[in-house]
This record gives C-alpha cells, sequence and structure tokens, in this order.
DNA sequence: CTCCATAATTGAGCATGCTCATAAAATACA
DNA sequence: TGTATTTTATGAGCATGCTCAATTATGGAG
C-alpha cells in the first residue's frame, strides 16, 4: 500500500490536474490547487518544487503512454518515415495541450540536460544503430525541423496538428527528393 | 525637444537598462527599476505595460543595430552563406546577452504576429527574390536550423558563440554536400 | 493671470508563487 | 506501553509584478 505522504501528492496531482483542465494553467492558483486538494498552502510545495512541476508530472505521464503506443507501432525504415510516425502521435497531443505545452517548452528548452537525453534517445530510434558523426548531424537537422514545426504550430491562434503535420511532411520532403 | 513623458520614459529605460547589466533581468525587481529612476512604483507601468517589455525596449535598439551591420556587410551568393553571414553577427550578440535573449525566446516563441513578419524578411534577404513554393519549403529548413541551433547553444551553461557557428556550419554542409 | 480639461504621476493595495519556523503525526526503539 | 526521533503538514508571512482611484502637473483658451 502507498504510504500516507504518496496518497497525499496523489490527491494534490488529482487535484492539480483537474482545475488545469477546467480553468487552464495560468489562472489556476495554487491555493486553489490546496483547497481543492484539502491541504495547507505549503503542503502542495513539499511535494512539488514548483507550480510547473505539478504540470510537468500530470503531462508526463500522459506523454509516456503516447511514446509507447508510438514505438509499439512503428513502421517505415527511413528516419525520415519514422519522424513523421512520431510526429502523427505526438503532434496531436501536444496540440490538444496546447496551453500546457507551452508553458513546458518555455522553461524546459534552457534546461537541454532534461531535453537532451530525450532527444539522443529519439535520434537513436530513427536510426536504429549507433550513429555515425555524419548521421549525427543530419538527425539534428530533422529533430530541429521536428521542434521548430512544432512550437510555430504550437504559437498559431488555432493549433492544428493536421497542418503541423503537413508542414513538416513538406519540410522532410527537401531531404528526400535531392 | 522631447516631451516630459519621453524623458521620464528615457529615465526609466536607462535606469532599467543598468540594473539589467549589473544583476541580471530576473533578481532586478520593478521598485528597484523605479527608485533608480526617480518615479514611483505605478510610473513604470504607465510607461512599459510589462517588466519584460522594458526589457524588450532596450535589446531592440541593440539588436536593430547589429542586423544594420549584417545588411550592409551581406557577402555571399547562396542562401546558406548568407544565413551563416547572419549568423556570425548575431549569434555573438545572443550569446553575450545570453539571459536576456532567453527571457525574450520564451514569450515571444509564442506570439509569432511578432516574431513571423521578422522571420518573412529574412527570408526575402536570404533569396533576395520573391522565393517560390519550394524556396519557401527549403527557407523554412534552414530557419529551422538557424533558430534550433541557436536556442540549443543558449541553453548550455556554457554559452559559446562560436560553438553555435559551428554546429549550424555542419547542418549545412548536409544540403550544399548533397 | 485664471480657470479648466487633459495628461502624467503617485503609492497604497491586490493576488500570486513560494519560504520557513512551528506544530502535529508517524515511526523506531525501550 | 511510553518516550525520543524523524517525517509531514501547517499557515502566517515575504517579495514580486501589476492595478487603479486619487492627486498633481501641464498647457491652452478667455
Amino acid at each position: 500500500m502507498q504510504s500516507k505522504r504518496e496518497r497525499t501528492r496523489a490527491r494534490i496531482l488529482q487535484a492539480a490536474w483537474n482545475l488545469f483542465q477546467e480553468s487552464g494553467y495560468q489562472p489556476t492558483s495554487t491555493r486553489q490547487i490546496a483547497r481543492a486538494a484539502e491541504v495547507a498552502d505549503g503542503t502542495v510545495f513539499s511535494h512539488f518544487s514548483t507550480k510547473l512541476e505539478i504540470l510537468k508530472a500530470g503531462v508526463q505521464t500522459q506523454i509516456k503512454q503516447v511514446i509507447e503506443q508510438a514505438d509499439a507501432s512503428l513502421k517505415g525504415c527511413t528516419p525520415e518515415d519514422r519522424l513523421l510516425h512520431y510526429a502523427r502521435h505526438l503532434y496531436p497531443f501536444y496540440a490538444e495541450q496546447a496551453e500546457f505545452s507551452r508553458e513546458l517548452f518555455k522553461e524546459i528548452l534552457w534546461h537541454q540536460d532534461e531535453l537532451r537525453p530525450q532527444i539522443e534517445a529519439f535520434m537513436f530510434k530513427l536510426f536504429d544503430a549507433p550513429v555515425c558523426e555524419r548521421e549525427q548531424v543530419y538527425g539534428q537537422v530533422l529533430m530541429d525541423c521536428y521542434f521548430m514545426t512544432l512550437l510555430d504550430g504550437l504559437g498559431a491562434e488555432e493549433v492544428s496538428a493536421s497542418l503541423m503535420q503537413e508542414r513538416l511532411t513538406q519540410k522532410l520532403a527537401c531531404f528526400t527528393s535531392k
């Protein structure tokens, strides 16, 4: 059985997630979260160091599932096909949770000690072999396109995953057609 | 002669810029700025809607100069050469003002109504002709590399403009060598 | 100069994210 | 069981960015 601490943490996370979904991340105050979770204001921060960490915890469990799904159904041999495959799974998720994604990327961009390993792992999946120097750089270019297309799409007033996929497809065509 | 309002604004901007340089953006409070500019707290916000707007105003005048310099000395014919040319001018600036750049990009990324026109203009400079469909997409890919290399570099603990230039050069080589 | 309307400035006050000394609860050990 | 120690929880309090009703300065018309 989970310890009392774990249960309190879960309550906070659940309450926060509900409120975030209902009213958005920014408009939800940590006091509201505390009240909804029936704990004191300070308790929230004894479980999560930051308001953003709460969001991160919530989103990460979801994203993990999406990635696992994508991993499981991975088809295509070329790195480009595979990148598109992941985009088809992940873009819709990011798009649906646009505000959360924006908030997270804001922070995470500057802490690539968190992002970098994920990117490395991602590149391994694209080439599924220890990548050589040349492939490494090309992989970076692919990732650049993947991320910029995503960031760009998340900034639009009408966030559309399909538009993002289309854009990425066009960009990737630059490489394969030459 | 500039109106009193303009002079107050200038005083605030100057005071803010000094403090930002001295102690950084985040550690400087708007109250400190007000005190240094010898105005009331509220006055600051009657001239700038947001703390970030102050920073933006300060940085933009500087960046304009750097861009003009780059424009004036523009050499090279291929889009890749030109992109690198701009990188050689702009990366060092962003790197030197790393904290400011990070703070600004955080916000600006999601308001591409501010960023988009600048990017469009930038692409025009790269191709110096009304770009066709195909070039448009390729230009986007170039920009993606330009920005991701920049963002990536700004996130490192040791921000190095020359490293960023090197990385961008490598990426661009993917295109020209094929 | 005097009056008045408009523009600029003021600073008390608000909600926020987060801290930290204290209190309560759980646990370990006798 | 009873006591000591460690782990959790508490909530008053802090500094922050920003607001807004009230106040003061500005400058133009009579």
